[in-house]
DNA sequence: ATAATGCTCGTAGTATGGTACTGAGTCAAG
DNA sequence: CTTGACTCAGTACCATACTACGAGCATTAT
């Protein structure tokens, strides 16, 4: 078992060290034990806890969804079908937001080939009259 | 020409009377012209740049970029080429989020199908297991 | 020994895109 | 004449996720 002083771990970790204590603000993270000096120290449990929290992010969690991630992990009542909810809520959330993103890239590649005159004038720019024109889409 | 008072271009244009006011704040709408009661009085003009404005919102640009594009239109020196630019330049941004959020799919889908048994409970959940062992993806 | 980092704390600021509240004035209807 | 609807200006606040600053100790490298 290691003990890391506070720039260490975020370092290992590729984190700010404001945003460790960010977190620690937020309950994020557990308050580590402290030094004869005052420096927090940290254990091989929190490098766990701040890994999985960095890999949770890059899955798109946000901070308060992988605290309930972290909060299922330890309750010993709650299920890996629990856990699933959790993930396929996201999911549907992912996915919403590829259809969104590509409505949008759709509009715009219709948007760059209007414009077939490069040098002409921004005031007669047929892109900028149809964002201007553009209908509503239907309501989603 | 018409004039309207802010609650109506407003309505009109389905923004939040207080949204106009912050638009205005942020100088992404020009100062209107006022009433002698001091109300705000806006024209046509003010119209169609609200509705530019809501509509490349949908595009996802965000009020800066909207922003720009919106004084490409009234600089005379601009040309379409250069509206262009920022289009193709947003068009990379979209696609790259696409092929992030597709990755993030990726992952939650292989997640999910881990999830078997879900009666167990959430300490030995694969689900966890993963996103704490997870390989960092190689850098963007 | 001393300089250079490193860590402490609290507070405040960043960026995005707004929303909500306060207290006052205007205006038309009943 | 009072009520209710609307507007005004200004400010505070929301969520999200950090990031920065500065004073003052601690540790480390040379």
């Amino acid at each position: 078992m290691n003990n890391y002083k506070v720039g260490e771990i975020a370092k290992i970790v590729g984190v700010n060290v404001e945003t460790l204590r960010y977190y620690e603000r937020i309950k994020i993270m557990p308050k580590p034990k402290r030094l004869p000096s005052g420096y927090r120290y940290y254990n091989d449990d929190d490098l766990r806890r701040l890994l999985f929290i960095k890999r949770a992010k890059e899955l798109g969690f946000t901070l308060k969804e992988i605290n309930e991630l972290l909060n299922l992990r330890i309750e010993s009542t709650s299920t890996c079908g629990d856990v699933k909810h959790i993930a396929e809520h996201k999911l549907l959330d992912i996915e919403e937001k590829i259809r969104d993103l590509k409505r949008i890239r759709k509009v715009l590649l219709r948007l760059i080939s209007q414009c077939v005159h490069e040098e002409i004038s921004s005031v007669e720019c047929p892109i900028l009259e149809i964002i201007e024109k553009r209908q509503k889409r239907s309501p989603k």
